[in-house]
DNA sequence: TACATTTGATATGTAGTACATAACTACATT
DNA sequence: AATGTAGTTATGTACTACATATCAAATGTA
C-alpha cells in the first residue's frame, strides 16, 4: 500500500488506507457502471462483503460520499446516486483559516478577473427593476462617514448584487465563498480607498453605457486593488 | 435531531446523524481554538469520550475531514491540522457525471468569463519565453486537417497555456478542473467551428497590442459560444 | 561518552458482533 | 377506502479486540 512517484525528486511517501481505497473503488463503481442520480447502490455489508473488507472501513467511505453529495442514504430503503451541490463541498475547506497566504492572494486575483468579465453576463440579463434596486444598494454609501464595517458590508451587498444579476447561480455562490478571502483581505486595509468610479457611476453606465465601458469602469473602480498585483 | 424550519410552507426534514454532528463540532473546535496547521488534536478515543459518542462516530466525522486535507494523521503520532488543497476537494465533485444540465452551462459561462478577465493578469506578467511557447502550440494547428480528438487537444493546450501564464497557479489549476466540463460541451458540436481570431491572432496580439485588444480578440475567438448564451 | 540496537508504550487502523432505529410492506380493522 | 398494526430490513450506533506503525526510553557496544 505505498506509493512511490517515480520522478526526478523523492516525493513524499503516502500510505493509503483501506477507506481510501474504498473511497476511489466505489468511484470506480459509480463511473463504470455509469450510475446517474437515483440509482441505487448495493447494501453496505454486501459492499463490504464483495470488496473484502470490514463494514466499519466502507462506512468510512460512504461517510465521505455522504458529506459531498454524491450519495444519500435512508434507512431501510439504502442508498441511490445523487448531485452534489458542487460549491457546498468547496465551501467545506474555502476558510480562511485554513489557506496560506499565497493562495489567500491568487484567490483574491480570481475575484478580480471575475468582476472585469462580469459584463458579458450583466449586458445580456440586467433588468430595470435589478438595475434600480442597484441603485439604491449604492445610494446607501455615504463617502464620507465611514464607518468601516458599514462600508465593507455595503460593498458586498453591492456586489453581490451585480453578481446575482448575472442570473448565473453558480457563480453568484462562487462569490459568496470568495468573500470571506475578501473581507479578510480588505479589512487589512488602514485607510478606506476609494477608487475613482463609485458605485453610483458603475450604476450609471449599466443604465447608457456599453460592455466595455462596464469593464473600464470596473476597471476603474478596482484601480487601488490592480495596482497591488505584480 | 430534527430540524423543521418554521416558515411559509413545509420543508423537508432533514436528518443529521452523529457523525454530521461531529463533523460540525470538530469544526467548531479549530476555529475556536484558532488552530492553525500543524497543531495536534486530541486523541480519537478522548473526542469520542467528550462528545458521548462512539469512536465509531468520530471515525467517519474525522474520515470526513482526512479526505478534505484538513487534518492528517500518522499512527501513535496522532492528528494534526493541516492545509487543505481547496482545489483538491473541488475536484472531488466536479464529475460531469454527477452535475445537472444547468450547473453544466453555468460552469460553462464561468470559464468565458475568466477567460475574458485574464488578460489583466495575462498583460501583467506575460514574457518573451512564454509567448514563444504559446506561438509553437498555436501553429501546431492546421485548420483544414481536422481531426476532431487533436483539435480539442491543441485547443486545451493553448488556452491551458494561457491560464498557466497568469503564474496564478490556484486559477491555472480551476481551469484544470473545468476542462471536462468544457470537454464534454464542446464534444456536443457536430462541425469544428472556427472563431474569426485564430490562436496566432491571439499570440500576435500578446505580442504588440494592448490589454484591451487581447480581450476584444478574445471576444471574437469565443463569439461563437458566446453567441449561445441567453 | 557517543552511537547503534532493542524493547515497550501508544494512537491510529481494521475486524467483528450486537442491538437500536427508521421506514417500507403487507395485512388487519373500522 | 382510510386508518392502524405488526413484521422485516438496511442503516446508525456502540463496544470489544487486536494489528500496525512509530516514538521514546532503556539497553548494549565501541
Amino acid at each position: 500500500m505505498y506509493n512511490i512517484r517515480s520522478g526526478k525528486e523523492l516525493e513524499r511517501i503516502t500510505h493509503k488506507t483501506m477507506a481510501d481505497i474504498v473511497e476511489i473503488r466505489l468511484r470506480e463503481y459509480l463511473k463504470n457502471k455509469a450510475l446517474r442520480p437515483g440509482d441505487s447502490l448495493p447494501k453496505e455489508t454486501e459492499i463490504a462483503e464483495s470488496l473484502g473488507v470490514s463494514r466499519n472501513v466502507v462506512r468510512e467511505a460512504l461517510s465521505r460520499l455522504r458529506m459531498l453529495g454524491i450519495i444519500q442514504t435512508k434507512k431501510r430503503t439504502g442508498m441511490v446516486v445523487s448531485s452534489p451541490d458542487i460549491m457546498g463541498s468547496f465551501e467545506r475547506v474555502l476558510d480562511p483559516m485554513f489557506i496560506d497566504e499565497t493562495t489567500l492572494r491568487e484567490i483574491f486575483e480570481l475575484r478580480l478577473i471575475l468582476e472585469i468579465g462580469l459584463a458579458e453576463l450583466l449586458f445580456l440579463r440586467k433588468t430595470e427593476a435589478d438595475i434600480a434596486e442597484l441603485e439604491k444598494i449604492a445610494k446607501k454609501q455615504k463617502p464620507t462617514t465611514g464607518q468601516h464595517s458599514f462600508r465593507i458590508k455595503n460593498e458586498i451587498d453591492f456586489h453581490g448584487k451585480l453578481y446575482q444579476m448575472t442570473g448565473n447561480h453558480t457563480l453568484r455562490r462562487f462569490q459568496d465563498m470568495l468573500l470571506p478571502v475578501f473581507g479578510y483581505l480588505v479589512s487589512l486595509e488602514k485607510v478606506p480607498i476609494i477608487g475613482k468610479v463609485s458605485h453610483l457611476d458603475l450604476v450609471e453606465i449599466l443604465k447608457t453605457g456599453t460592455k466595455e465601458d462596464f469593464r473600464q469602469g470596473m476597471l476603474q473602480h478596482l484601480e487601488h486593488h490592480f495596482s497591488k498585483l505584480h
